[in-house]
DNA sequence: CGGTATCCACGACGATACTG
DNA sequence: CAGTATCGTCGTGGATACCG
C-alpha cells in the first residue's frame, strides 16, 4: 500500500523535493537532471492519481495525504545511512 | 540504499516474517503461498548478497545489518495504515 | 523437502522526436 | 516551457519441469 506509493525508479526523489514546497515541472526536472520528461511525467500522473500530489497554480505540490508520506522518506533515509555505517 | 534492501515484490512480506525469527524455505514459502519458489530463492540471495539475511542450521535467519530494516518495515506499515484512514 | 533451470510475458525505463 | 507520442531494450515475475 504504502509501498505503491514510493516504489519506482525516482519516485523517492521527487517527493523529497515537493516536501520543501510546490513546484513545477521544469524546477522538478532541473533538480533531477537525469530523469526523462517522459518518467517525470508518469510519476506525476501516478501521485495524482494516488492523491498523493495536486497540480495548481504554483505547479505540483503534496497534498495531506501526501505528507503522510514524510516520516517513511525520513525512515528511508535513516536507514540508509544505518546500513553504510554498519556494513 | 534502503530502497534496494526492501524493494522487489514479496521482499517486505519475507523480511516480516523473518523478523519473527529464523524460518526454513518451506516455512517461508508455506507463510507466502502466492511466492514461487524461484522467485523466493531470487529474493533470499539477494538479501543474502546485501548482508540482511544469513542461512544457518535453523534456516534463513536476519542478520545483524537486517535488524537495522525493523523500523523501516514498521514505518511502511504504519504509514499504509494512514494511507487508509486518510483517503 | 529444498531448491535450480528454462522459457515466456509484461511492464518499466531511456532516447528521441514532436506539439500546444 | 510543459508536456505527449513512439519505439526498442531490459529486468522482473510467473509457470513449469526437473534434480539431489
Amino acid at each position: 500500500m504504502s509501498l505503491a506509493a514510493i516504489s519506482g525508479r525516482w519516485t523517492t526523489l521527487v517527493l523529497r523535493d515537493l516536501m520543501l514546497g510546490p513546484l513545477t515541472f521544469g524546477q522538478l526536472r532541473a533538480g533531477l537532471p537525469a530523469l526523462s520528461a517522459k518518467v517525470l511525467t508518469e510519476r506525476l500522473v501516478s501521485l495524482r492519481h494516488q492523491g498523493i500530489v495536486t497540480r495548481g497554480a504554483r505547479g505540483y505540490e503534496l497534498t495531506e495525504r501526501g505528507r503522510l508520506l514524510r516520516p517513511l522518506l525520513a525512515q528511508l533515509y535513516r536507514t540508509g545511512e544505518a546500513l553504510l555505517a554498519e556494513p
